[in-house]
DNA sequence: TCAATATTATATGTATGCTGACTATTTGGC
DNA sequence: GCCAAATAGTCAGCATACATATAATATTGA
């Protein structure tokens, strides 16, 4: 009986495969992007900085979908390259206000056109 | 003009939606799951070795989706609960057999209708 | 046979990701 | 104005993930 080893498969169910997806994802970005050495969570932040310039992170994190924790890291590493800098809010001291560097939107500004030809990748099959 | 910030939103672009597809599965799975303690990836791992007893480390990585090394971590966890073992094979000391032990396989019966019941979560929307 | 090569697992380093504790600051109620 | 509660960011701890390097063992070819 194959069925019952069928439905206990990892493989088979929603889950797994949402991570497959994922995975793939990830695997795609770094091909085409990687050079550059921007990952797909610092391409979000920069991008949403880039967008939103002046932005704090907490507001940062609940547009792209991360808690503040995950952003702080993230934000470290982009602002040791020069790509983006932190400031403290004049209205509220405990926030910091995030601007993207002239560095910063140049990288992005390459990265782009990469990001998109990765996304239509993903979606080819 | 909306249109070009609208196709530079992280959050319209499908490799952003498979990541939010996927911490979403892995916060119903935790919500479901997470009394027992059980990770995805640690759940996969413990049902393939069920489902293969005997089967390295390699092949188990393969068959899931991950890198050996990545694995080694979440065996090192399991075996350290004592829910499955490690045997250096006989035919290649290179390899080590993984095994589930009585409790890993009760573990994994009490987790599999939680598991389930995730996954169905997964696909109400 | 024995040296070169390949393979299995592990170790290391970097980067996510989350929870919960902690600090500094702001705000609301009094 | 003062104090309790709420809020923004950081830090510590745990668990993925992957690339690369290394050690132990197997295999292959001369």
């Amino acid at each position: 009986m194959k069925a019952k080893s069928k439905n206990l498969d990892p493989c088979s169910l929603p889950g797994h495969l949402a991570r497959r997806v994922q995975q793939l994802a990830v695997a795609l970005f770094a091909q085409e992007v990687g050079d550059i050495g921007l990952t797909p969570v610092q391409y979000s932040t920069l991008q949403t900085v880039c967008n939103q310039p002046g932005i704090d992170q907490k507001t940062l994190a609940a547009t792209i979908g991360y808690d503040t924790s995950t952003i702080a890291g993230v934000i470290d590493r982009l602002e040791a390259r020069g790509l983006l800098a932190r400031q403290v809010s004049p209205a509220d001291r405990r926030a910091k206000l995030l601007t993207p560097t002239e560095e910063g939107t140049r990288t992005l500004a390459a990265v782009v056109p990469r990001m998109l030809q990765a996304q239509e990748r993903l979606l080819e099959p």
